[in-house]
DNA sequence: AAAAATTTTTAGATTTACCTAAAAATAAAA
DNA sequence: TTTTATTTTTAGGTAAATCTAAAAATTTTT
């Protein structure tokens, strides 16, 4: 059993896993908003347990109890951000901190009928995956709104930023999941790009659309 | 902002409170399962923050604050019972322990927004009353079912204990919430009672019977 | 009103998750 | 390949919530 401030750190590691194969101590301290050397502390502690691979000053890797268990606590978050969103009505933008806490609370069998009264979701509500009680992955095809070329076109599936000022932009702006657009053109100048949303040309700055993600319906 | 462990002392005491005017420290030792010298030194640091009234010797009660935010807790961890039972289809006596930890979630959006989800109910799933977001309780009117005379009859509107064995047992016997009942006699030897169920005649224990409350829709 | 039993508090430790400051290892630059 | 900069670890300490053992206060019984 592990305790919730193992479970952070845990989650964080296997967060910036997706990144970089090494985790390093100072990418965890400051994801965790802690200092390196309590990450160290910590570190030592979970390599103890047999939850992350760890050689001095070379950073550490998940094991594979380590890996199921961040994925489990992924999962919760997601499902807990999806009745927050699907049942209670919050909005994208407000969910995460809650989840944060929710993400914690120790019942398999909660989740498993949590899950089943959301009817199985497969993805949050910012478009990220929910693995199933397995910890497997659906498939997905993602490719960033700033990848695609003029002509392209696609379905906004999910975003890579989850901070709340972006979340609003995007739900003024009417870029919410689900919707589909395609792209009229590349400013270039400064990188904006024009896109056509429900008949309308808007634009969008090079750094939002950094930050969408567009399941591809085919190109041009 | 209250620790986890501090809402776990607040609730606790506020139980104890509703039998006795003065708390003792060994009886919160008792139901926090932990020992009279921890609970000596929480207890100061409830009245350090002002949520307890304690002299040396003479136990503590809650000041009105105290009281507020314990009442707070017993509202988060009865609308979480009634979400787990009427949502998630969990039985009366498998939601205490998950409740336990849901009540600790810090947000009160949460809350309004999940009373809202759920109908704004009264009651929890053992009937106990849940109070509104200010801390007020609907009035009740409950008896004994052990304090009835032969021929009294009422609805099952609540139990007063909660343990996963006695309220499988009342499942067993079909006495849930809502069932309506009536006295058919009481014997002298065992003092158990000999009740009408549905159209059917079943015995219950006179420790069964103490444990049920009746709200009487009139006598004899 | 003593003596005995019970309750409660203090004293001194332990564990967990932090911290700061300084030392050591590694990586980057000159 | 030194020197410099960055990263990481160690050493030593703090605060919260626990504990055990022993002392003190209160209550109950003789
Ligand atoms: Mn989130
Ligand atoms: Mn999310
Ligand atoms: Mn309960
Ligand atoms: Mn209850």
């Amino acid at each position: 059993m592990q305790s919730y401030t193992e479970e952070n750190y845990l989650k964080t590691i296997y967060h910036l896993a997706e990144k970089t194969t090494n985790v390093q101590t100072n990418a965890i301290a400051e994801q965790m908003q802690t200092k390196p050397a309590s990450v160290t502390d910590m570190i030592k502690k979970l390599a103890e347990k047999g939850l992350v691979d760890y050689i001095k000053y070379q950073g550490v890797t998940l094991t594979e109890t380590g890996k199921n268990t961040a994925i489990d606590i992924v999962r919760k978050h997601r499902l807990w951000e999806v009745f927050l969103v699907d049942k209670l009505n919050f909005k994208w933008d407000e969910v995460h901190d809650v989840a944060e806490e929710l993400e914690h609370i120790k019942s398999i069998e909660l989740i498993e009928r949590l899950d089943e009264f959301l009817g199985f979701p497969k993805a949050d509500p910012h478009g990220d995956p929910i693995p199933d009680k397995n910890g497997r992955f659906a498939k997905t095809q993602f490719i960033k709104l700033i990848e695609l070329k003029i002509g392209d076109h696609g379905t906004i599936t999910g975003v890579t930023q989850h901070s709340s000022a972006f979340l609003k932009h995007l739900e003024k702006l009417g870029l919410t999941l689900g919707k589909k657009i395609q792209i009229s053109d590349v400013t270039d100048f400064d990188g904006s790009v024009e896109i056509l949303l429900s008949g309308k040309q808007i634009n969008i700055s090079r750094e939002v659309a950094k930050h969408i993600l567009i399941s591809s319906n085919g190109k041009n």
